[in-house]
DNA sequence: CGCACTTTTGAGACACGTCAAAACGTGTGG
DNA sequence: CCACACGTTTTGACGTGTCTCAAAAGTGCG
């Protein structure tokens, strides 16, 4: 099992690790005082769990720390869609904070450990911090893009494309926030996951990562599924990958 | 053909038609004069005509005055994925506004009339007006949410559960704007577009909508689709239908 | 009046779904 | 440390929803 920080270990903002990596953008000593300001605190959670659930109405948002997680919405009679993941860096809950009620839910992939923010402190940010509220927007927007290309999978590529699109999509976010304590890195999600992601059924899913496996564009093992060929992944999806943008971390 | 406003009758934001509707909060005289400030024209463009392009860096963004239009993505095959339906009050090219270049295209489905807005201003808005500036977050956020209903729909719905969803969702939403003019109201988009947001060929979404007309619940008429039982079209979907907020308009 | 775009229909193919069961892994409790 | 139990992955057989191809019938516009 990986070590992951635990609550007890409070991280303050101005020496939060996930500011050290290029992919986010330098913040100002002010910013950060008022980022460390609007932080009530850590929460951790185990595997499994449940963040956010679909029609409460949540007083909080969070950026993850650490760990692995899943937003989805469910049809009343439990078919699954899994509408994107959420990593280190990524921010949860703002629609909820936004809109009033969480119009999705929330699992943990992984033991996670999460940044809690007050949504009543949002107001603050937004009538004393233009900057900062400019990232909160630029954060929704960000997540527009990836629901987009989310749809476009889903509406009109192959089962394949699909697929190989979802793994090098995700796997090149992981990488661009560092995580390769493990080469290859190991995503962990099953493969029901991507079944409900991809609107696909689980036994068809299966198969078609074998195909892909058995190109050699990926390993799957126990707990998850490795990337071994990420410009092969790309070619499969037609997909031109990731833009290499700088992005704020909240 | 119905009657669109041209460019030549320019419309101050103050007087705007759009704002008396109650679907849009109140907004204070001095966001008002800064709107006003912050529009720089109006475009009218044809049915067909295209708004804003993928891969291009925009420098204006829009809110629809009248007609409609689509968002779409397309694989380098030509497979094509509408995204979103824009219609009155709605905002066009926001992503672009904030990312850089456009990741989607837009074009009219019909006449249409646009307020021009440009991006570079936004700052100001963000600086001076953070009650607008929640508004533009709030307004990403709304997005976000529908295409997370879209994406549902497109991976977890089947055929005729899609249909009935989109056709009642669009129904719905303009109806909130006040799109009574002719009633039932005529939408005006073709059986190729319905298939193009719901991930389905052309044949087959023809079949499926020969379905719901003989159900009763929609009629196909050239230049596009009237519904005629909303609720059958919202059980058939599956779907608990369009929350009644009240939303800002910029 | 004719061209171009839509809608409709039919027939046949296949990608993907469903059902069912076996094989595999892994954490837990005895 | 073994053995059971549960979740996950794999396999096979078979059904079907949706797709593709193709062509006809409408519809609207210049």
């Amino acid at each position: 099992m990986e070590a992951y920080p635990t609550s007890a270990a409070y991280t303050p903002c101005q020496k939060c690790p996930l500011r050290r990596l290029k992919t986010f953008r330098e913040f100002e000593a002010e910013e950060l005082a008022f980022i460390g300001h609007f932080k009530r605190g850590e929460l951790s959670i185990g595997k499994g769990e449940t963040v956010l659930t679909e029609g409460v109405d949540s007083v909080h948002l969070y950026t993850v720390l650490a760990g692995w997680a899943f937003r989805y919405k469910l049809l009343p009679d439990g078919r699954r869609q899994i509408l994107n993941y959420a990593m280190p860096g990524d921010l949860i809950g703002l629609q909820g904070s936004l809109t009033g009620e969480m119009q999705h839910s929330v699992e943990a992939l992984s033991p996670m450990v999460l940044c809690v923010f007050e949504r009543e402190r949002l107001l603050d940010l937004y009538r004393n911090h233009p900057g900062l509220a400019f990232d909160i927007t630029w954060i929704a927007s960000r997540e527009e893009q990836i629901l987009d290309e989310n749809l476009l999978s889903v509406g009109r590529r192959s089962a394949v494309e699909r697929t190989a699109y979802l793994l090098s999509f995700i796997g090149s976010r992981a990488r661009s926030v560092g995580l390769n304590g493990e080469v290859p890195l190991l995503i962990p999600i099953t493969q029901q996951h991507i079944a409900d992601t991809l609107g696909l059924s689980l036994v068809h899913t299966n198969k078609t990562i074998r195909k892909l496996a058995d190109r050699g564009l990926i390993t799957w093992r126990g707990g998850g599924c490795q990337i071994r060929d990420l410009d092969g992944l790309l070619a499969a999806a037609r997909w031109e990958g990731l833009s290499e943008t700088v992005r704020p971390l909240v």
